[in-house]
DNA sequence: CGAGTATATAAGATATTATTTATATAACTG
DNA sequence: CAGTTATATAAATAATATCTTATATACTCG
């Protein structure tokens, strides 16, 4: 199981959602990534090992580039557990009691 | 605009996801909530002024009790962003680029 | 090989977070 | 009103995260 601490805290800084929009408009190496920020090339170096340790981005090695791309399986992972808050909300408001009371809490 | 940075952050920890998954089954007040965690009570009530903050929660005051219930907006937002990344995923490896270029980065 | 480019790692400063114990507030209960 | 229950806040601590500068590694090219 891939770790939903991992990628809701990859997720919760501006920074590194950033960088994932910025590669959902396809793949770019470490300096094309730290081009657009005020940011060191260190500090996006690391944002970039939290992405990967987070399973949100995954890393081709090309000579002395390293280009990086989203990766599907967390974002899938994130959304399977998003859909319980979701279902919850959609059965709603005034009943939410008697409709959920078959989910399953959590792990 | 509720703030992704708050909400992602308040889903990073996973005492705060149980939480919300309990809540998920229905309303439940902070010593209902205390009592399948082996952490305090001042504990559980500083992670849902955290949940509360990021807008993924409401309270109502019921005499000295404050019973708490999921909140719709955070999640929602949440989703909407989550799906940039997941049609950037859908539209898929081998063309990320090209399919995608409309999109705009972030806010 | 030697210089330059792309990226990673290390060390250190500072800020933020999560937790506990102790205490405060406020509402019910007899 | 006094005692109890429900919750919040404060102070102290420990762990974690983020950033910077400095430096290392590792390819590429002439």
């Amino acid at each position: 199981m891939p770790n939903l601490d991992a990628a809701f805290s990859a997720l919760a800084d501006p920074t590194r959602r950033a960088i994932l929009a910025r590669l959902a408009l396809g793949e770019a190496t470490v300096m094309e990534l730290v081009e657009p920020f005020e940011l060191t090339q260190p500090a996006i170096s690391r944002h970039l090992k939290v992405l990967e340790g987070a399973g949100l981005i995954v890393r081709r090695v090309e000579g002395t580039k390293r280009p990086c791309r989203l990766a599907p399986s967390a974002v899938a992972e994130i959304d399977q557990w998003l859909g319980m808050l979701r279902r919850a909300l959609e059965a709603n408001y005034d009943r939410l009691d008697g409709v959920l009371a078959a989910m399953k809490p959590e792990t």
